[in-house]
RNA sequence: GCGCCAAUAGCUCAGCAGGAUAGAGCAACUGCCUUCUAAGCAGUAGGCCGGGGGUUCGAGUCCCUCUUGGCGUGCCA
């Protein structure tokens, strides 16, 4: 249990026993229970912690919430707590101040778990899936997969810290229509450069990047004999096989260059040729989720839909009036549909491989398909509803010169992604990548991007470690080694700035358990960056070379436990944490 | 049309299952380096939290509604 889960369960305790012998001497009346919550004020001037339960109470017992809190502080005893000191104020909030002893368990409790302070058991050990970038093989990635390349990885970081047994997966569409569209891109490109240009047509539904171009160059050099010898199917083949070879590894590079591996890349084409995705829509149909139209296997995702929506709250008569459709499964030419290999997919994760949630980093202009697949997957009877969690992502709008500029594999305008990391270092884009909740829209401005030195809010982190190192190896230079938290005076550290400091190290257990909660790991950049706000207030405040010796040890250790603590945030972000700068 | 997401300082965004006087960064202005890193700190200025109803002791936060913006609504993935 972390130090601020202990102090509100302490003042839970606390109250609970103050209520009894208020009950029992009849100055509050008996047989209510105490609700109410326990907050971090925003205001020091309220206190460590505040406590609203008299406030909550004011209507059971009858009575003002002052009165109450009145009585309820009269009976409280602080003997053995971390508390000193409590106070009514305003409406009838209780308020109480921490002592000295809380501020030693801070320092003792990093130092004692080190490169692990900030874990919890909220996860249970529960075995979960995070898939996420998977983009498709058939171009260079875009600023977007970066974004969802950062915050899946992130987010698995977060997740493992919370206890949470992460698997992190990458899902290549290397089969389907697409696959199909960029061979007859890269053919029809091939063709082009035998015949010119102006003699052979393009897919105006083909991938135009240039990209595209280079590889059906690099298909000539290798097979001088095309088009001759081989069908045109059979060419396309091997181009599309000769186009995923590098398209595919180039991802993996591409990704780690951002410090992004991951524990597998799932081929989307093995769940076709082990009949997994047959077989999985075999069991919608034994379900009876399917019927056959125009010569194509439809999926009832309308009822499942309806079904999934009721059972959410909906009324039948609100589930009736949304407008649904159905969805295609297997196409009238005997193709099974991306929907339909997507279904298999998360059916593998869940039913053949156990995971107990899967949970998914998609765009947002992918939102539409979330609620189907749940549905469909309800209907395979794995509860799609609940273990299906789809983390969203608002797309990055990239600016250039102010303007915004289209991103689309289409038109070929992707800005890849490695030449992103040209302008700026893995540590800023990581940090910028994540420096904003999933659900915000980011802009991606590159003008500013390069400029990005110096302004980056990275460094700010950073800087606050490269001060504390140098700090402590200068002062151990001078004979001052940094001791262990037991041999420290605490309760010397007295400043609002030290105060400040120490309490915003004990909050990252908890920033990291909100952040698996809410799947938020832009959590961590908030939390960090705030450690470090109060890291250099504190190191403006107070010197520490020169002063008293035992002062100078316990602010010496503070430092040195600041720079722990951001150290494993930088870990949790995937991003260095330099001695100096 | 229907659906999902958003709307908070000049700009970009926080605001943690409702709490006390709404915060930060950038931009602007004023100060702080002969002593531990000025990539830092202190201070000033800047807000009908999109509009209107409702629930509550209490609403930026929850509910309803309207407005505006992004996205989706394929036998594409």
């Amino acid at each position: 249990m972390n130090l601020i889960d202990e102090a509100k369960l302490q003042i839970e305790g606390l109250l609970n026993r103050a209520y009894e012998s208020a009950a029992e001497k009849g100055t509050l009346p008996a047989g209510c229970a105490l609700t109410g919550t326990v907050e971090i004020p925003k205001d020091t001037v309220y206190g460590d912690y505040a406590s609203s339960a008299a406030m909550a109470a004011a209507r059971s017992m009858r009575m003002p919430p002052r009165k109450i809190a009145e009585a309820l502080v009269a009976e409280l005893d602080l003997a053995g707590s971390f508390f000193e000191k409590v106070e009514i104020a305003g409406a009838g909030f209780i308020n109480f101040r921490l002592g000295s002893r809380w501020y030693g368990d801070v320092l003792r409790t990093v130092e004692a778990e080190g490169k692990r302070y900030g874990e919890s058991d909220v996860g249970g050990g529960e075995k979960v899936m995070v898939e996420f970038v998977s983009a498709n093989p058939t171009g260079p990635m875009h600023m977007g997969n970066a974004r969802g390349g950062v915050l899946g990885d992130t987010l698995a970081n977060v997740l493992s810290l919370a206890g949470y047994d992460v698997w992190k997966e990458f899902y290549v569409n290397d089969a389907g229509n697409q696959v199909h569209k960029f061979a007859v891109s890269i053919y029809s490109r091939a063709m082009q450069e035998k015949l010119g240009e102006e003699n052979y047509g393009f897919p105006e539904d083909g991938y135009h990047g240039e990209d595209i171009r280079d590889l059906a160059r690099g298909f000539l050099a290798e097979n001088p004999d095309f088009p001759e010898g081989k069908s045109e199917n059979t060419w396309q083949e091997e181009m599309a096989k000769y186009g995923l070879e590098r398209n595919i590894p180039k991802m993996k590079s591409d990704l780690q260059k951002y410090g992004i591996e991951y524990d597998q890349w799932f081929f989307e084409s093995s769940l076709h040729d082990s009949g997994f995705v047959a077989e999985t829509v075999e069991i919608l149909s034994k379900n009876g989720w399917t019927y056959e139209k125009e010569g194509a296997l439809w999926l009832k995702t309308a009822d499942l839909l309806r079904k999934k929506y009721i059972s959410e709250g909906k009324t039948p008569e609100e589930a009736e009036k949304l407008d649904l459709k159905d969805d295609v499964l297997r196409r009238a030419n005997g193709f099974y549909t991306y929907f339909a290999a997507d279904i298999a997919y998360h059916r593998n994760k869940l039913e053949k491989r156990g995971f107990s949630k899967a949970i998914n980093v998609w765009g947002a202009d992918h939102h539409g398909h979330v609620a189907r697949l749940q549905a469909a997957v309800d209907g395979l009877g794995l509860e799609g509803s609940k273990r299906i969690v789809i983390v969203l992502m608002q797309l990055v709008n990239l600016l250039q010169d102010g303007q915004p500029v289209r991103m689309s594999k289409r038109t070929g305008k992707a800005i890849a992604l490695n030449d992103l990391l040209d302008e700026i270092s893995v540590d800023a884009a990581r940090y910028y990548f994540n420096n904003r909740a999933a659900t915000s829209p980011l802009d991606f401005d590159l003008d500013l991007a390069v400029r990005q030195d110096s302004e980056n809010p990275v460094y700010y982190v950073q800087y606050a470690h490269a001060r504390i190192c140098t700090l402590i190896n200068m002062l151990a230079s001078e004979g001052h080694e940094v001791k262990p938290a037991a041999d420290i005076r605490p309760e010397l550290l007295t400043d609002e700035t030290e105060i400040a400091l120490i309490k915003e190290l004990s909050a990252l257990p908890e920033e990291v358990k909100l952040a698996a909660r809410d799947l938020d790991p832009s959590r961590i950049n908030r939390y960090v960056t705030e450690l470090s706000a109060r890291f250099h207030r504190f190191y403006n405040a107070c010197r520490i070379k020169g002063a008293e010796p035992e002062l100078l040890d316990a602010r010496l250790k503070l430092a040195a436990t600041v720079r722990s603590v951001i150290e494993n945030c930088l870990t949790l972000l995937g991003v260095t944490a330099p001695e100096k700068m």
